[in-house]
DNA sequence: TAATTCGCTAGACCGA
DNA sequence: TCGGTCTAGCGAA
């Protein structure tokens, strides 16, 4: 009856909004159906596609027709499974494919496995995709865009008819950042909270607004916070806050591991419910990688923390630390308060200075804050490019990042993707390395009037140039004509998926970097150009290193070994040619070149040299001038003559300096070395002045013999790779991270561990302690001079005339020898 | 669940 | 106690 009268009021409607996620669910008669959460002006709608099931693909041996057939009439599993439909599918790179659809994603997995290795049938294909995420592939749908939808509503939900894009540009997303704090019971001292145990004290979140909200009545007079009774009414006000102020984004810092499950459980705690967005949700935490990530639906969990770690991995920033107040420092340039795991107990217990904490506690939120909005434009533009979630956009590696970009194109391109390697596949492919790129032994010393050449995407502008694809690769058309690399060829007919896609990335990114010089840096047009033109950049050079990659679905041997083979000889044939130019070939390092003009070369012959490079160069390849230097240096290696590779510093004719590869950009050397390190090639490069640099270091190591220097000057990091027992070889930092465990710390794979080398003990490892247990003035002088200021600085000094015994004299005070 | 190779250096480890 | 070898980490591209 009921049924019946809403069918009857099936109505049509059409509504303007952005993609902000997907996802499915099972209706009544067991359909596995499209879920799409769609912000409108109004808030969220949530739209169904009951059209679209999931599917994959097998290839038959011979008869396809039959096989279609048998899979028709075939009952998978217990729960008697059928495909509901079964098609031929023509595609380009595959004969005799047919398309398995099914009601739903259990019954999909259910005949997947059966079907693994079933008579007729060679192969199966697309069987791994998760089915939300092929959704917006299927459909080419861009999320965060904005869109028309047609609606049909019926039986209450609202099913899309049709949709249509209205502006890349989709509503602007509102993001919320949140942030809690914890306190133990008297007893407990761990290091890690535990949320059964422990308890919230202060939640803070940072809207246009930051505020706390916590229970001690005399914070009442603080004019952001708002005190309630107890830790229940805090998860409960935190709740109505969110559903009040219903973001699109909910910001955290370390929220994946930290403060969502640990909210949840508190909830529960306090038999309560910690449900957000809008399908009232409880976060959902699950392993993923070496990392948890905790999710709700239609509302997407950013964590600055992944966001940190991923531009990290892209090289996109570099930081030493990833605690909140040092990304904050590098980011912002400003100092954020700290304060400890342990003060924060103390303060708790004692009641006192928790004005302080509850500050701190709101600066946390609008840090978190901040760190996010710096990057959600570029985050919501590579969701867009990808196609996926903002969740996903922030976790996703560049691995899967490539691997999404070519599964979209393939789908546009009417392709059956690869399949992932087995487990036998993938070990043999980790057992094979390839040879990589060429590095020229420069000429160590001083050198003046530089000139760096280098090649614009290097591996992929040669691969786009010679249509490099894995199925350009090799083809029957070509044998005679097609473009030859060793013992494979390249198709010389028809375009490569690879070459089509690296090409379209680099004419964007010209296009993007165009129009971005069009406006002001720092307005926000600007700012989502940069980070459209950076996106693009990223995924560029990811691409090849992905095809090496040995769980890669498009990893290829032979491709990769001839794009390499390319690349050293694409180098080495511009050293030779700029050599023949009357240039001098000071140093090379894959796609780069560095160049002395020497006496009568002028910046005008530096140019028509680079022009008549380009001039020969095929296709898209092209090499441009990166800098002119005035003075550049190189030195020799500590063991033997040869003069070491990818060390070199760099001042240019405006004074600014460029300094790679020495110890002071190396984070597991100590600050007294690096600055020391960083003034003696600054005095040496500007002012040709070693004097005054044998001067400074003389001054430092006095300062260290007289007991001193900073602890902060003294600090070594480095990273805990595995689990302290499994070391082979117990360095510095792990000997330090087992003494600190020893006493309760807990750390573990992937901590970075500050370490600090003190006088008691016999080895270094012995004597390295963590820094945070050392006093000031706690320290090895001699260990500072002999392992970390000394060999910083003198292999530079050692090129201007200078021996080890010049740095020590008049820095020595009387009656401390050497082994004390 | 996962991008690559090349290169430098420290400090432990191990045998003489 | 010395010196060669190996493990480990980080950075360049």
């Amino acid at each position: 009856m009921r049924n019946k009268k809403i069918c009857a009021m099936q109505t049509k409607t059409s509504l303007q909004g952005s993609i902000i996620d997907t996802d499915y669910f099972q209706d009544k008669k067991n359909n596995s159906v499209i879920r799409l959460f769609v912000k409108t002006g109004k808030g969220i709608e949530i739209l169904c596609d009951p059209d679209f099931r999931p599917y994959f693909y097998v290839i038959a041996e011979s008869n396809p027709e039959a096989l279609a057939k048998k899979i028709r009439r075939a009952e998978f599993g217990e729960s008697k499974a059928k495909a509901v439909s079964v098609e031929k599918a023509e595609k380009e790179n595959a004969e005799n494919a047919l398309k398995l659809s099914f009601r739903n994603t259990s019954d999909l997995v259910t005949a997947r496995e059966e079907l693994r290795e079933a008579h007729g049938i060679r192969e199966r294909r697309e069987y791994d995709l998760p089915f939300a995420e092929r959704y917006l592939t299927d459909r080419g749908l861009i999320p965060y865009a904005l869109y028309e939808f047609q609606v049909r509503e019926e039986n209450g939900f609202k099913q899309i008819e049709s949709a249509k894009l209205v502006s890349e540009q989709g509503f602007p997303l509102k993001s919320i950042a949140l942030d809690i704090e914890t306190s133990q019971a008297i007893g407990r001292e761990e290091f890690f909270a535990d949320p059964k145990k422990d308890f919230v004290i202060m939640v803070s979140y940072s809207d246009r607004d930051s505020r706390v909200i916590t229970t001690p009545k005399a914070l009442e007079k603080l004019g952001f916070v708002d005190v309630v009774e107890n830790e229940k009414e805090m998860i409960e006000s935190t709740r109505e806050m969110l559903f009040r102020e219903k973001p699109d984004v909910l910001v955290t810092y370390n929220g994946d591991s930290f403060d969502l499950p640990f909210l949840k459980e508190r909830a529960h705690q306090n038999g309560i419910r910690f449900g957000l967005g809008p399908l009232d949700e409880e976060p959902e935490t699950r392993r993923r990688g070496l990392y948890n990530a905790s999710r709700m639906r239609g509302l997407q969990h950013v964590d600055a923390f992944q966001i940190i770690k991923m531009l990290s991995a892209m090289d996109a920033i570099k930081l030493a630390k990833y605690d909140l107040e040092s990304v904050y420092k590098a980011l912002f340039g400003k100092e954020k308060n700290k304060i400890g795991h342990k003060e924060i107990l103390k303060t708790w217990r004692e009641q006192k200075g928790l004005e302080e904490l509850a500050t701190y506690s709101m600066e946390d939120a609008l840090a978190t804050k901040k760190i996010c909005d710096e990057y959600l434009q570029f985050y919501i533009e590579l969701a867009k490019t990808m196609r996926i979630n903002l969740f996903e956009a922030t976790r996703t590696r560049t691995g899967g990042l490539v691997e999404r970009m070519l599964t979209n194109r393939s789908f546009e391109l009417n392709r059956l993707i690869p399949n992932k390697p087995n487990e036998g596949e993938m070990r043999e492919r980790q057992d094979y390395t390839f040879q990589g790129a060429y590095v020229k032994e420069p000429i160590s010393g001083l050198h003046e009037r530089l000139a760096v050449l280098d090649f614009r995407s290097f591996h992929m502008s040669i691969m786009a140039s010679h249509n490099m694809s894995p199925e350009t690769m090799n083809c029957d058309c070509c044998k005679d004509s097609g473009f030859v690399v060793g013992n494979v060829w390249f198709c010389a007919k028809k375009s490569g998926l690879i070459t089509g896609i690296v090409k379209e990335l680099m004419e964007k990114r010209a296009k993007l970097r165009a129009e971005m010089k069009k406006h002001e840096a720092g307005t926000s047009r600007y700012k989502a150009l940069y980070a459209q033109q950076w996106v693009t950049k990223i995924l560029i050079n990811s691409i090849y290193g992905y095809m090496g990659f040995p769980g890669a679905r498009w990893y290829s041997r032979p491709l990769v070994n001839a794009l390499y083979s390319l690349v050293r000889q694409y180098i080495k044939e511009t050293i030779a040619k700029a050599e023949k130019d009357g240039f001098i070939a000071i140093y090379s390092d894959t796609d780069s070149c560095f160049l002395e003009l020497p006496e009568g070369k002028t910046e005008k012959d530096l140019e028509e040299f680079a022009k008549k490079i380009n001039s020969e160069l095929p296709g898209v390849m092209e090499i441009e001038i990166e800098g002119q230097y005035k003075r550049g240096l190189f030195v020799t290696k500590k063991q033997g003559k040869e003069a070491a590779k990818k060390k070199y510093a760099l001042i240019d004719y405006k004074d600014k300096l460029k300094i790679v590869g020495f110890e002071y950009v190396r984070r597991d050397w100590a600050r007294i070395a690096r600055d020391c390190q960083r003034d003696v090639i600054e005095i040496v490069l500007k002012e040709g002045n070693p004097e005054k640099a044998v001067q400074i270091v003389r001054e430092r190591i006095a300062e260290l013999r007289s007991g001193k220097t900073k602890k902060d000057d003294l600090v070594i990091i480095s990273q805990l790779t595995k689990k302290p027992s499994e070391y082979d070889s117990v360095g510095p930092h792990v000997s330090a991270a087992k003494k600190a465990i020893a006493k309760g710390k807990k750390l573990r794979s992937g901590s970075l561990i500050e370490f600090i080398i003190t006088k008691r003990g016999k080895s270094i490892s012995d004597r390295a302690v963590i820094a945070e247990d050392v006093a000031e003035g706690d320290y090895d002088a001699e260990y500072y001079i002999e392992n970390q200021l000394v060999p910083a600085v003198i292999r530079i000094l050692q090129e201007l005339g200078y021996s080890e015994e010049d740095l020590k004299q008049g820095g020595r005070q009387s009656g401390i020898g050497k082994w004390g």
